[in-house]
DNA sequence: ATCTAGATCAAGGGTATTTCTTGATGTAGT
DNA sequence: ACTACATCAAGAAATACCCTTGATCTAGAT
């Protein structure tokens, strides 16, 4: 890949961590030389379960999500990685054990990956590095948490409210199907409550 | 996966084999134990521009392509790979270099892997492999030449031509796109070419 | 100069695939 | 028995993909 275009794609990560903590060009440049611009095709698995998560994924644009396949052939998904956003099984990338988990692409994705070699030596080479993967898994906990906290307390409608608040662009970006899963209700049941919500707003 | 569905994946494998130089039931086994089936959606890339090769892939059923992107965003395809043919970066496999070209699926594709280290296992427990693999490699050679020179010396009428003698089962079944883009002419020309081709027969 | 082989751009139509909706019916918990 | 949801089936609607055609352009051969 062309080097020029290989930059284009680092910037927004570049604007990301700089908008956490200022990076120094010796930062930057590290950055440049351990993270992979990728792109992964629509319905491409990213990951799949039985694998050890061996990289981190950063949008760059497109959409992926993350899901778990049950007993029955349900998929649940746990999150969407659309731009700018991690998307990452962290349980299998720390642990180095096996995932039960699925990544793929819901649109054509271009992602920067890095491995965990590479990670690893990014945070001896500048343990700025340390400082800011310590706020992104901060932040991702907050966010799981908060979901994990909406599922067992809220009802469906309640949820796909939030969702809506929440992910506007997403809302009308995804197939509702997609949607639904990530609510944990069927996709003809979303689509009654999409269709009492605009008769009586 | 099931043996038994396993074992009818390689069917097409043996046979093949086969065909070129009869196996003995050692050597069968040796293939069913370094080769893995898998399952590619239409699409799906097999193999990326930018990663080493490091297998190589029989089709069992559908049909793949191997393409390079020019600098202005163009694909070029090299060939395709339907059922019973093997498609490679060979280039790149045994360089253990970083590779130029793409491998996708046009359909949904069961391909048959093997990967570096499995085949020089192979070619180690059994040597009449080296020789299987010679001859493939020699028929891959001359196919390429062939076109090659075909490529340099017709028209693209004539190389549609001979297109349809030599692949007539994938010319109804592929997009016109991607033969026109085999032929290195633009869809419209060949729908042009066809167009034409029908008011005088 | 102009003829040929082919490209590019824009638009229209067709068809296949995906997605959404609706009705009918079922079920577990309060 | 009421609420919040699931399941199954079947159409309808929306997209995406593919093909064709017309108009205009270009480079090389004659």
């Amino acid at each position: 890949m062309r080097k020029d275009l290989i930059d284009a794609y680092l910037a927004p990560l570049y604007s990301y961590f700089n908008g956490l903590i200022p990076l120094s060009s010796q930062e930057q440049e590290l950055i440049a030389e351990k993270f992979r611009p990728r792109l992964y095709r629509k319905r491409q698995y990213i990951h799949q379960e039985g694998d050890v998560c061996t990289q981190l994924n950063f949008v760059i644009r497109g959409c992926l999500r993350m899901y778990k396949v049950d007993e029955k052939g349900n998929t649940h998904i746990i999150q969407f990685g659309s731009e700018n956003k991690w998307i990452n099984d962290l349980g299998s990338f720390h642990s180095k054990r096996i995932s039960e988990l699925n990544i793929d692409a819901l649109e054509d994705t271009m992602v920067l990956q890095v491995g965990y070699d590479d990670l690893i030596s990014m945070y001896v080479q500048a343990p700025k590095f340390d400082r800011i993967f310590r706020v992104l898994t901060e932040n991702s906990y907050i966010a799981v948490q908060k979901r994990l906290l909406q599922n067992i307390s809220s009802t469906a409608e309640q949820r796909y409210h939030y969702f809506l608040e929440t992910y506007p662009e997403l809302s009308y970006r995804l197939p509702q199907t997609q949607i639904a899963s990530f609510l944990g209700i069927t996709p003809e049941f979303l689509s009654r409550l999409r269709s009492q919500q605009s008769k009586k707003p």
